[in-house]
RNA sequence: GGGCCUGUAGCUCAGUUGGUUAGAGCGCACGCCUGAUAAGCGUGAGGUCACAAGUUCGACUCUUGUCAGGCCCA
């Protein structure tokens, strides 16, 4: 490790711990992952989290609600990034003068809880979790639930959020599930809690069915075999329908078969039998039925009612009637046969088997089994591929196969433990939602979505195909469903509450009670009706309830003591902040709950974020590899810079992490400002400078225009945000750190360097004090840690008083009156002229050092001010910048149509009227100019019509741009050329002493031989050849052709340096 | 199969109500500077705006279709 290394993994003071004894040196080395560690230090050491909070208490709130996440697992990126954006709102808020609880909430029900806990016992079905006990399995999950609750408090503090994670609420607590309790009661006697039965997505390895937006999060591309199955006609011989599955294994269940009763069905004739199929679908058939002939024609109500036998001996039935022909409108002939095969695994089917009274068999049990009847298949897995593959076998070896194809299509999977999902039969509990849908789409109506095509797009559509939501789990760790059945009777109650359990028990609850399962189920209530007993329904809630609840569940609102205090100002939030995936995932939970109890949205303002990508442009996982750690960019980088690059893009972008634009944003943002502080606190401690009072009427021109663009950067910011689009204010951040480094200090250094203590001086001072200061303010909320330091080491360590942290501070208001929006056009035509001269010296390959006469500029509305002038001549090294009204001798001139005006006048003309005014002439566009009018094509035109450009005139080179013209006199004339070498002879001198490594205090002796033009150059300019080169003499010679020499300028010579005493 | 989003310079991204020469940063090339800056600064070269048709005097922008990618649904 080298010396310098060492110095850079030092701890360095970053500030004076008391105030007020002025700022320690800066090291402009700064190592920003050992800053974060020293701030976060002083924040824990002054509380600056809770004091961010209760130093605001009676103000006006503003509120963010955190979406309860499992703390089953680590965080990872996106989490990070979601900490990142959550902080942004509140901690700009808080210092505009709000209060911001930041209440952190973990989710801790649900199945991955479950499933973790299964694994790690080794269970693998309901029945393993009974034997071993579900008590004992339940404890184990609670233990189970807070293992990473650590990593990620510890990952959100690494990246500056301010969060409460004291404080938190979480899903399991007494408090949490009353509330769940308080909002199924309401939904209870408004009708809208019902027990149904229907097909829903069931996963038979975690034995219970699934909502609607968890199914959506497994769907998986698989391939399948779809067979078309003859199914043999009663009576007729060789006569058989043709159906087609894509899910051999329902077959097993089959009882019937449906066909639409308006479409036209054949039977044709192929290989000596009959087959009944669609007409729609012959033509798709073609690759199976090669050669067919019709034989037969009718609608498929003709067919109802015909009987065909069964596939297999074990599905002959004998007391209900099954295996005949039913039509149904809902059977299409866009693909199959036109004719489908029924058994109660579907959701069209179980609608048909109920309707026409068909027997229910479900061959395939809960668990995923062939049943026991089913003879060679019996015990088999449904979703095991060989079953499919067997089925096949033998319908063909019965002769019963007309087909078989594989396909690709998407199948949901159990997007917790990846097995196929089957459509089963099952009971429910569900809340009405579709019945109070209207009222939900008018709710987001209210709801400011960002990005806004969510709203009607994605969210809007989802809600527009609302289904009952499905709410209950047939699961063993969650809020218990508060609902008793009496086992006499079969009344029902809703409890709506601990204490209105108590009263229907008729004795206090113990002190330790808890309402999980199994002690919740041995709670027997007396029936009202008939004094019979009643045991609590078996299932739990979807955790997704819990997280939807989460507005009034984490203050244990309304049954816990206070709640209703907090809860009035709590309620709704102005901001939350999630992943898209989450639009039918939270974002409809809470929609649906807050909704359902009054009728309105708990949101108003909605951050719906995209995936980041990994470098590789896939989704991060762990199996790819190209999972990036955060927190190691934070260690690496600071959290800053992390932070900085979730800020520059608006998140609901999709965008590709790169690691590059981290150092980017250090190098454009953090690493200037921070030296743009380090500058200041150099020349301050040099100076012993103290702030103070100084007559701003007397600030000098650049003063008064970076303390323009303060008051403008301070409104961008502003809106911006509270526009949550970070990204425009990330920008105006960006462009605001270039104007002060690149333009206001490097155009003031002089004036700090400057010995004299006069009122320029002081200005600067001041001016640079107040511009860092007030920027950190605003930066705080994006950089928390960059900016404390530098609140630290600079107000705190002028002002006895200052606060103890830059996020207990406010946010001063914007004042309209330091604004010169006049000033800041004339810097920004400044800098313009001065970049386009720059340009002109760069094409024209004469470099700065070369001093030109004049630069002529037109278009000005008036004359730039003496200073901004001397800045224009110093930095292009010109002599002396003319004004020009009229800048005709300048230019020949050219002209163009203006698309914009003639188009909509001239229309389709306007191809033929443009050559022919692009070929007007120069005297013609003179003399049109002075007129203000012409005639082209026996058109009239007025000057305005035109596009005028010039052609620059003999000796300059000209550029115009946005009606700023500029021409740079690039004619040398003796005495620049003498000036230039004498420039490009200090410019090598000083290469020289660099060369030499001299001190830059070390003074010189110059000899040298040299040609005879720069001889003469260098006699002309020695005074300042001397002051700039630190010489204290310079003899010249003039250089003999045998002597070895380099080039100054275009001259040659022959030098030598030497150091005086 | 349906819905939503995306496709702009080598890379990461901006592009307002349709208007003349489509921008930024990084990277690259060249230059300047070397008394704040893991350097700083400047200038430049890079684009068939995914593709195709249409509307229009005029399309990156509007319409339709195609292709590719992502997410969501069935």
């Amino acid at each position: 490790m080298s010396e310098e290394d060492t110095k850079f993994n030092e701890k360095t003071k970053l500030w004076n711990e008391k105030p007020g004894l002025g700022p320690v040196p800066v090291n402009p080395k700064v190592n920003f992952p050992e800053l974060d560690h020293q701030v976060m230090k002083l924040w824990d050491e002054r509380k600056v989290r809770d004091r961010s909070i209760s130093e605001r208490e009676g103000c006006p709130q503003y509120v963010a609600y955190d979406g309860p996440p499992g703390t089953n697992g680590q965080p990872h990126f996106g989490n990070i990034m979601q900490s990142a954006l959550k902080d942004l709102w509140p901690r700009y808020f808080t210092m505009k003068g709000y209060q911001v609880l930041r209440k952190a909430g973990w989710d801790t029900h649900g199945l991955p809880v479950e499933l973790t806990a299964e694994k790690e016992l080794g269970l693998k079905t309901k029945r393993d979790i009974i034997e071993y006990g579900v008590e004992k399995y339940i404890d184990y999950c609670r233990k189970t639930v807070f293992r990473y609750k650590d990593a990620w408090t510890s990952a959100i503090r690494r990246i500056g959020r301010f969060l409460d994670t004291d404080n938190y609420y979480a899903t399991l607590t007494k408090d949490y599930i009353q509330t769940d309790w308080w909002v199924l009661k309401q939904a209870w006697e408004k009708g809208l809690l019902y027990q149904g039965h229907k097909i829903m997505p069931y996963c038979h390895r975690c034995g219970t069915s699934l909502s609607a937006h968890e199914t959506a999060q497994g769907y998986k591309d698989v391939a399948d075999i779809s067979l078309y199955v003859k199914f043999p006609v009663v009576g007729k011989e060789k006569t058989y329908f043709v159906a087609w599955t894509t899910t051999a294994w329902t077959l097993l269940s089959n009882v019937a078969l449906a066909v639409n009763p308006d479409l036209t069905y054949v039977t044709v004739e192929a290989n000596g039998e009959n087959l009944i199929v669609a007409e729609a679908r012959l033509e798709a058939l073609k690759e199976i039925l090669v050669d067919y002939k019709i034989i037969g024609k009718q609608v498929g109500k003709d067919l109802k009612g015909i009987k065909y036998n069964p596939l297999w001996d074990f599905q002959k039935t004998t007391d209900t009637e099954a295996h005949y022909v039913i039509v149904d409108e809902y059977v299409t002939a866009e693909d199959g046969s036109g004719i489908v095969h029924l058994a109660l695994y579907g959701e069209d089917d179980f609608r048909l088997i109920k309707a026409n009274d068909l027997p229910l068999v479900q061959n395939v049990d809960e668990e995923g089994h062939c049943k026991p009847n089913t003879a060679q298949f019996a015990g088999r897995l449904f979703s095991d591929k060989e079953l499919d593959i067997d089925i096949l076998k033998d319908l063909a070896g019965k002769g019963l196969l007309f087909g078989k194809k594989k396909i690709e299509h998407s199948y949901p999977h159990c997007y917790r433990c990846d097995e196929r999902l089957m459509y089963f039969a099952t009971s429910s509990w569900f809340i009405k939602t579709s019945s109070f849908k209207d009222k939900m789409l008018a709710a987001n109506e209210d709801i400011n979505w960002y990005p806004n095509h969510i709203k009607k797009g994605r969210f809007g559509n989802w809600l527009e195909n609302n289904v009952d939501w499905a709410i209950s789990r047939s699961r063993y760790w969650g809020s218990p469903l508060p609902i008793w059945t009496c086992q006499e009777c079969g009344h029902q109650i809703c409890v709506g509450s601990l204490k209105e359990l108590e009263e229907l028990k008729g004795e206090p609850l113990p002190d330790d009670f808890d309402p999980h399962k199994p002690y919740i189920d041995r709670f027997e209530l007396p029936c009202s009706k008939c004094n019979g007993v009643m045991l609590r329904v078996p299932e739990v809630l979807d955790s997704w309830f819990n997280a939807g609840i989460m507005p009034w569940g984490q203050w244990g609102y309304p049954a816990k003591e206070g709640s209703d205090k907090i809860f009035e100002h709590q309620y709704p939030a102005d901001f939350i902040c999630e992943a898209i995936d989450q639009t039918r995932g939270w974002f409809y939970t809470m929609l649906a709950v807050s909704t359902m109890l009054s009728d309105k949205s708990s949101f108003k303002n909605v951050i719906c974020t995209e995936l980041i990508a990994a470098e590789d442009g896939a989704k991060m996982s762990k199996s790819r590899g190209n999972v990036v750690d955060p927190i190691e960019l934070c260690d690496k980088y600071g959290a800053d810079a992390v932070r900085l690059g979730f800020y520059t893009s608006n998140p609901w972008i999709a965008r590709r992490f790169n690691e590059s634009e981290l150092s980017e944003g250090l190098k454009q943002v953090i690493i200037p400002y921070w030296n743009a502080y380090s500058f200041f606190v150099t020349y301050a401690r040099v100076d012993n400078w103290r702030p103070g009072q100084v007559n701003t009427a007397l600030k000098s021109t650049l003063d008064r225009w970076i303390l323009s663009r303060l008051e403008w950067l301070r409104v961008e910011v502003g809106s911006s945000l509270e526009a949550y689009d970070v990204a425009s204010a990330a920008d105006v951040i960006t462009l605001f750190i270039d104007e002060l480094t690149n333009w206001y200090i490097r155009r003031s250094r002089r004036r700090f360097w400057k010995s004299e203590d006069d009122q320029d001086k002081a200005s600067a001072y001041d001016t640079l004090y107040k511009v860092l200061s007030d920027v950190n303010l605003m930066l705080a909320p994006f950089l928390p840690f960059v900016t404390e330091t530098i609140y630290q080491n600079l107000n705190r360590a002028y002002i006895t008083d200052a606060l103890d942290s830059v996020h207990l501070c406010n946010l001063p208001s914007p004042n309209a009156e330091m604004r010169d929006i006049e000033l800041e056009e004339q810097m920004a035509l400044t800098r313009e002229i001065v970049s386009s001269a720059r340009s002109l010296r760069n094409e024209g390959g004469l470099r700065v050092r070369q001093p030109l006469s004049e630069l002529v500029v037109h278009g000005l509305s008036k004359p730039l001010d003496r200073e901004m002038t001397e800045l224009v001549l110093d930095e292009l090294n010109i002599k002396r910048l003319k004004y020009v009204e009229n800048d005709e001798e300048l230019f020949s001139y050219s002209a163009k149509a203006d698309f914009k005006t003639l188009g909509p006048r001239l229309g389709k003309k306007l191809g033929e009227v443009s050559v022919a005014i692009s070929n007007l002439n120069d005297d013609e566009i003179r003399q049109m100019l002075k007129s203000g009018e012409t005639k082209v094509l026996n058109e009239d035109f007025k000057v305005e019509d035109f596009i005028i450009s010039k052609i620059p005139a003999e000796g300059y080179w000209v550029n115009s741009n946005n009606g700023l013209t500029i021409a740079l006199n690039h004619l040398i004339n003796d005495d620049l050329y003498d000036e230039w070498l004498a420039r490009e002879f200090v410019h090598y001198v000083q290469n020289q002493r660099k060369e030499a490594d001299l001190e830059v205090t070390q003074r010189i002796n110059i000899e040298c031989s040299a040609a005879t033009e720069l001889s003469k150059a260098i006699r002309k300019h020695e005074k300042y050849i001397k002051s700039e080169t630190l010489a204290l003499s310079v003899e010249t010679k003039d250089l003999k052709p045998t002597e070895s020499a380099c080039s100054v300028g275009d001259q040659s010579c022959s030098l030598k340096i030497k150091l005086s005493n």
